[in-house]
DNA sequence: TTGTAAGCGTTATCAC
DNA sequence: GTGATAACGCTTACAA
């Protein structure tokens, strides 16, 4: 911070006008036009800044928005984090950035801290029980923390009915559904609901294999060859409910020889893209990541929010990505 | 921002002492031990939480850091980010994050937003010339902006250097560098003028083909093509400036039919990793992502500024990563 | 060691 | 419409 930046004061004086005048100059209220001339001349002579601390010490608006993730370097998070960025930024807020490895202890931490930094409100990617501050503005992104806390994220149902539906249309007959997640439940859960939910009104068998962070991924790789007899697979339609686990799988099938999309087809979920570039990493069910951000950042700063949801779900999109045959 | 926090009065009140004791207590500064537990006890029972903004205005510290970056959606910022914002959550600072798309204007705005707010110093990874504010700390990432504008990078010449010697030593006669990039010179620049060194030092041929951002990519699958005759390249090793072109210079190369590596050996720089986790896109020089983050805070949080260095380039590191016959 | 009081730069309330 | 003046919550001499 600095040593003698001009206040308020100093263009007051600069400009022969008095404070008040000149802090109503910066705010849009009405004042005379030869005086707001004479302010903002001798602004732009001192190089004057408003100084956001002590406006927000005063009026308790501080422009200010803390985002909450486990971290930036998975793709989702990046992305989300950049559009959040953008979608504050085009509302004239900041964003101020805590990482949480998906620690309970960090992201109880996180809230503490952010409470001392008077945010307006914090958007939280969170995945444990967490103790809020009743009037503290709050939206949760893929997970329900309360019914009084608005709760954003993409149509995770839908996707995995769109998931499903695709795979049969593609002439599969034979489906699995693949998932490895936190244990505390959230909305992406439901991929795999949506899946299996429309497997059964279909009548089509769905064998499925659901793990939990933390356990060995080889544990797939085994569901698999236990489903792979005489160079057969059991199925030869497969859902995962992420494309991280879609890529992995993919490894996994091509290391028993298999060919995809020709002897089993895969669809992931998240829409996540190389190098943050077009290029998918296959077949996939994308998140509507920019409309989540402007979504989470708008009931956020909403004036009234006594008449926000409690949860959003925006639609996903199927994408082709070469693990399907079309 | 909130209706009624309890503040230093309040806890003062409720502890029975005064307000500046309170202060002490929540500055380290020396108390008697009753005292201390009388305040600690009353904050705790009004969940009081100092006031960083009412601080920061009455101190002049606000433990706040800037990060600028084009964006948060290429896995190297955002690994960039993510490492700053452990860094400095380590030294009990919090970051802020601005993207500007690279784009002139808006990271010249980003500056001034940033001088509103006070902070303690910016990281900055910028690519364009920059009106700088003479006493607020920064510290620019690959640019070098001035002779007192620390800068931290890898070691891009070191980079190219090793690039160079590892084809040479996996047996490539004939090697090209390949690259585009900011029209701005930058620290990177010099993975080609490390790579080409070596090439002249060993009297190896090395053709090399330099491209701007927003030049057509087209542009290098040409220059391949130029260079390919009767089913065979003129070169058996290629270096990338980055593995999203080497990613895109192995696809190409792929679809002329030629094998990596077996026919082909390619590196790229930087050290991306699919979805964020182990997994490289190919044979790298991997950038010390994490190392440059701490160096860059600490060079910016340093109590004396005056003896920080102009430039620090970390070394950098070679990975196998499938591009290369190892 | 503890308490008191003067600001930090703004905004908001009033008289003028 | 303009201009003193009192907060906002905290730190920090300085006095007790």
């Amino acid at each position: 911070m600095k040593g003698n930046m001009p206040t308020m004061k100093d263009v007051a004086q600069e400009a022969g006008v008095a404070l008040g005048t000149v802090s109503k100059v910066f705010n849009g209220l009405p004042v005379g036009d030869s005086y707001r001339i004479k302010v903002e001349e001798a602004a732009k002579r001192l190089g004057y800044q408003v100084n956001q601390y002590a406006r927000g010490l005063r009026s308790g608006k501080t422009f200010t928005v803390a985002l909450i993730v486990p971290g930036l370097e998975h793709p989702f998070f990046a992305a989300l984090a950049h559009q959040v960025c953008a979608a504050l930024a085009q509302r004239d807020h900041r964003m101020l950035v805590y990482v949480t490895a998906s620690r309970p202890d960090i992201e109880q931490s996180c809230i503490n801290m952010v409470r001392q930094n008077k945010v307006d409100g914090i958007i939280g990617l969170t995945y444990n029980p967490l103790e809020l501050d009743e009037d503290l503005p709050f939206v949760s992104i893929d997970r329900r923390l309360g019914a009084d806390i608005p709760c954003v994220s993409a149509d995770n149902f839908g996707g995995g009915r769109m998931a499903a539906e695709k795979l049969l249309e593609l002439g599969c007959t034979r489906l699995a559904f693949l998932h490895t997640g936190s244990v505390n439940p959230n909305e992406t859960d439901q991929r795999g609901d949506g899946f299996e939910c429309v497997c059964r009104a279909q009548g089509i068998s769905c064998d499925a294999l659901r793990l939990k962070d933390g356990d060995d991924l080889e544990l797939f790789r085994e569901f698999l060859r236990t489903h792979f007899n005489n160079g057969r697979l059991d199925f030869d339609g497969i859902f995962c409910s992420t494309d991280l686990l879609a890529w992995q799988v993919r490894n996994m099938l091509e290391g028993l020889g298999l060919r995809v999309p020709e002897d089993v087809q895969l669809i992931g979920f998240d829409g996540i893209r190389r190098f943050g570039g077009q290029e998918l990493y296959g077949s996939t069910i994308v998140q509507p990541v920019q409309r989540m951000a402007e979504t989470a950042v708008d009931i956020l700063l909403a004036k009234d929010r006594s008449t926000a949801p409690a949860l959003v779900c925006l639609p996903v999109s199927y994408a082709p990505g070469g693990t399907t045959k079309e």
